[in-house]
DNA sequence: TCTGGGGTCCTAGGACCC
DNA sequence: TCTGGGGTCCTAGGACCC
């Protein structure tokens, strides 16, 4: 049997770990820029918020319901995330996070001695208790079927966080029970579609042939079909090595209209990704810059600024990886005057780095640039990111993302951690 | 005026080869 | 006027997830 472990309202539980007055009340959590709202308790979701809903259309509302904002905060949420993480390890050999507030838990041969409802049971208390974060976990023979029953725990309360789809009556019953857009893998628009075929529920779904099915959703319908009948089909080497990393940002106000100060974003942007790769121990020989106009203002020119290069030589040296970037933008900058309101990175193709296939016409000096690099690194690994870095990143900032409403770095940050009374 | 960021997989169609 | 058959590789775009 396979487990899904899910945080709920995990951004805003987060908050209230460290801020239990907001407990039982309304709270929601901001995008980058205070842009969009991510994430709401449910007593947000109750009044009505919307996912995705921009602030700035939802301020007047969240004023009049007294409801809580924050920026996100994302060193808090990722360090929260790790503590879950970390609890839940300690339960099965075989844990895959699957993303910031969930991980997969293959849990056969386990909890002997208990049934697999106590087992999830103590493994929810043992993380509601040792980090102040609630979960739910749903338990089923498949990942789908699993994220399903993590649906209806907590969607009811009966369950006490722990809901088991084990048998074939349980599974008849919930997926009757399931709208067939709630089904992980069916979005928006396949829900269309499947409503236009008259599939209304999980049920009606699974009632089609697999040829049908093959016919109209392709080979991801089909797996997500099996699935729902009970055959694990969705393995976890799909689900490790990442195989693209992107770091992108929207810009506050207006956007950017000039190329210094797009440079040094790109430029930082290009070396969060070398940190990245560094961290799973990788190196990439593509590699991405874009930047464009916002795509909701009417009243100006668009610009697309979007360029590929493939590396002779695979690497993850800042240095390297920066002054392409940066060569890259300068090529295809296009001024006229155009506000460039989100640029980004991309790295990809991506492998090991112990597995670099080398180039008869490589004119960089590899073994200098490594140890230049892990003098860098080193540095920075004591002092912290950009100690020392590349100078096109610069000082400017004025690039740098508005957050009004940010929480304190409770776990992370030695000044910031809160201090009991005596 | 303001409207996030980071991923994955699949398919169709074009360019090219013989 | 008529214009083959069989491949591969790459890319853009669409769908999905959190």
């Amino acid at each position: 049997m396979i487990a899904l472990v899910d945080c709920n309202n995990f951004y805003a539980s987060c908050e209230r770990v460290f801020n239990p007055a907001l407990n039982g009340k309304p709270v929601v959590i901001l995008s980058n820029n205070d842009g969009c709202i991510i994430a709401r308790s449910n007593e947000a979701k109750m009044l009505g918020i919307g996912m995705g809903t921009p602030f700035y259309q939802a301020r007047e509302m969240l004023e009049k319901h007294q409801v809580a904002v924050f920026s996100s905060n994302y060193n808090l949420y990722g360090d929260m995330s790790r503590r879950v993480m970390m609890l839940l390890s300690e339960f099965t050999p075989n844990l895959i996070q699957y993303s910031i507030d969930e991980a997969f838990m293959d849990l056969s041969g386990l909890g002997e001695g208990e049934t697999l409802r106590d087992y999830g049971k103590r493994i929810v208390r043992t993380v509601t208790r040792g980090t102040g974060i609630p979960v739910t976990m749903g338990i089923g023979p498949t990942k789908t079927l699993a994220k399903l029953a993590s649906r209806f725990g907590k969607k009811y309360k009966g369950y006490e966080g722990v809901c088991i789809i084990d048998t074939e009556e349980k599974r008849e019953k919930a997926l009757k029970a399931c709208d067939i857009g709630d089904v992980w893998g069916i979005g928006r628009r396949h829900r269309k579609r499947m409503y236009y075929f008259d599939i209304r529920t999980a049920w009606d779904f699974c009632c089609k042939s697999e040829s049908w099915v093959r016919k109209y959703f392709t080979v991801t319908g089909v797996r997500t079909w099996k699935e729902l009948q009970g055959i694990d089909c969705i393995v976890e080497d799909d689900m490790t090595d990442k195989k693209s990393i992107c770091t992108s940002r929207s810009f506050p106000g207006q956007g950017i209209n000039r190329l210094e100060v797009l440079e040094e974003a790109v430029a930082n942007f290009t070396a969060a990704c070398a940190r990245k790769l560094k961290e799973q121990d990788s190196c990439c020989s593509g590699l991405t810059v874009f930047a464009y106009t916002s795509r909701f203002r009417e009243d100006i020119v668009s610009y697309q600024i979007n360029r590929n290069i493939h590396l002779q030589v695979p690497t993850n040296d800042t240095q390297e990886l920066v002054s392409t970037s940066v060569k890259m933008l300068r090529e295809s900058w296009i001024g006229n005057g155009a506000l460039y309101k989100k640029a980004g990175v991309i790295v990809w193709d991506i492998c090991p780095d112990t597995a670099i296939q080398t180039s008869l016409f490589d004119t960089v000096d590899r073994e200098k640039q490594a140890r230049l690099a892990a003098a860098i690194d080193a540095i920075n690994r004591k002092n912290g990111h950009n100690t020392v870095k590349v100078a096109v990143q610069g000082f400017d900032k004025s690039w740098h993302l508005t957050c009004e409403h940010i929480s304190k770095q409770y776990t992370t940050n030695l000044n910031e951690v809160i201090r009991v009374k005596t």
